[in-house]
DNA sequence: ATCAAAACATGACAAAAGTCATTTATTAAG
DNA sequence: CTTAATAAATGACTTTTGTCATGTTTTGAT
C-alpha cells in the first residue's frame, strides 16, 4: 500500500474543501483516511461501481471518463490536487457514471462515507464549498458542451490544448512555456474526433509555429495564436 | 403584472426543493415571492446578467441557452415545472452563464437572494436537495457532452426526440403518443447540427414510420425504433 | 378569409471529418 | 544496446455534414 500520509501538514488541505476543519477533526479524519500511491495509469474507480466513499487528490493528476459509443472513452474532466474524486456519485447514492485514472503517478487519500457524512454534518461550509464546485463543474460542462455542438475540430484541439496548458502547468513550474504530455488518442477523447485527425491538425500547429513537439510532448509556444483559433475569449 | 399566487396550495411545491417547510416559512415565502406569467419566447433572465434572487417554474417549460459561435443559440437544458431557475449563478455569486426563455406561457415565481438565504440556512436540508439537482444536473450534462462528441447527427436526433418527449409528456396526458412542438432550428439548436440537417433527418424518421409530423408538430409512434437509433441504453 | 411573415422542405454542391492501410518514431523492457 | 511494443505520422479515399439557393407550407394577425 503506502505509508499512510498526516493530514495535519498536508499541504493541499488548504486547499480543498477540508480547509475549515479544527484540529480535532483534522486528527479524526486523518486516522480514519487511507493514502494510497496509484501509478501512471491506474484506475481509482470505475463507471458502474457503487461509491463507499470519497477520494482526495494529494498529487498528481487525474482523468475522468465515459465509455461512450462502441466502448470509445471520452474524457470528462480533469481533477488536480485538493479535488475531490467521487463526490457527484456519492451525493446522488447511484453508481459512478464515470471511470477515474490517473495521468500519472498520483498519491489520493479514500474517506469513507460514514466518517464524511459526519464531518460534513458538522461543518456545514464543506457542503457550502461543494455547491459551489460542482455548481462550477457544471459551468464548464455545459461551456464544454456548446463547443462540442459547434465549434469545428481545429478550434476545438485548440482550446484543448489551452486547457492542458492550464491544468499541467497549474502547480509547478511557473515557466513560460509548459509542456503537455498526453496521448494522442487521450487528446482526441477530449476533443471528440479520431485520433488522425488530431495528429494532423498538431502538425499544422506545428508548421504554424504555435506549438514545438519534442518526443511524444507537445509544447505550447504562441498561447495567443492559439487563443485565437479556439476563438476562447 | 399577474395576481400573486397562494404557495400553500402550490401543486408543484411537493414536488420542489421547497416540500419540507413548515407552514410559517410557506407563508413567508408567500408574502416575498412574485409570481409572474410569462408568454412564449420570453426571456426570464439573459446570459451575463447579475441574479438577484432565484426562480421557481409553477407551470409551463423553460429553455435554457448559450450563446455560441457567431451568436449561435445552444439549448443545454430544460426545466419543467417545480424546478429551480438561476440556481447555478446565485451560488457562484457571479453572472448567469445562460439564458431562460419560456417554450410557452410560463408562471414563474421569483424569491429574493436575502429571503431564499434566509430560508435555507434555516433548511439545511434544501441545500441538500439542491445539491442532488446539481449533482443530477452534472450527470446529465456529461452525459450528453459524451453524446455530442461520439454520436452522429442521426444518432442524436433520435435522442433529442426522445428526451424532448419525456418532458413533454412530463405532467399531463399521460397519452402514449406525445407532440413535440418545438421549432426546427430549436431542435437543430439541442442536437448541435444544422437546420437542414434536421429536417432531412425527420424527414428520413417519418419514411421509417418512426414519428409522423402534423403540421409542425412531431408525434412519435415508435419509440423502440428511435431508441434503437439513439443507442439509448 | 386573406395575406405576409415565418417556418419547413429539398436539391446541388462543397467542406469537414472519419476510416483504412502503411510507414516511421519513440519508449520501455530485457 | 537491442528489440518488441506502442504511439505517431501520412496518404488515399469515403462518408458525413454543412451551405446556399429556391420553392412550398403553415401560422397568426388583420
Amino acid at each position: 500500500m503506502f505509508k499512510n500520509l498526516d493530514c495535519t501538514n498536508c499541504l493541499m488541505r488548504p486547499n480543498s474543501c477540508f480547509n475549515t476543519l479544527r484540529d480535532e477533526d483534522v486528527l479524526k479524519m486523518n486516522e480514519k483516511k487511507l493514502s494510497t500511491l496509484y501509478k501512471k495509469g491506474q484506475v481509482i474507480f470505475h463507471e458502474g461501481r457503487i461509491p463507499t466513499g470519497i477520494y482526495c487528490l494529494k498529487s498528481g493528476k487525474i482523468k475522468i471518463s465515459k465509455i461512450g459509443i462502441d466502448g470509445k472513452e471520452q474524457i470528462v474532466r480533469f481533477v488536480v490536487p485538493g479535488g475531490l474524486l467521487g463526490i457527484r456519485a456519492l451525493i446522488s447514492g447511484r453508481e459512478y457514471m464515470a471511470t477515474a485514472s490517473t495521468l500519472e503517478d498520483s498519491v489520493v487519500c479514500f474517506i469513507n462515507k460514514h466518517t464524511f457524512f459526519e464531518i460534513t454534518t458538522e461543518y456545514p461550509e464543506i457542503s457550502q464549498c461543494i455547491l459551489k464546485n460542482l455548481s462550477k463543474l457544471l459551468e464548464e460542462a455545459e461551456e464544454r458542451m456548446t463547443s462540442l455542438a459547434q465549434k469545428p475540430v481545429r478550434e476545438r484541439v485548440a482550446e484543448s490544448l489551452l486547457l492542458l496548458d492550464k491544468i499541467f502547468r497549474s502547480e509547478k513550474c511557473p515557466v513560460e512555456k509548459s509542456t503537455i504530455s498526453l496521448t494522442r488518442e487521450d487528446l482526441a477523447n477530449i476533443v471528440g474526433t479520431a485520433t488522425e485527425t488530431v495528429i494532423r491538425l498538431l502538425s499544422d500547429f506545428k508548421e504554424e509555429n504555435l506549438i514545438t513537439i519534442v518526443g511524444r510532448k507537445i509544447v505550447i509556444i504562441d498561447r495567443e495564436g492559439l487563443k485565437l483559433i479556439a476563438k476562447n475569449p
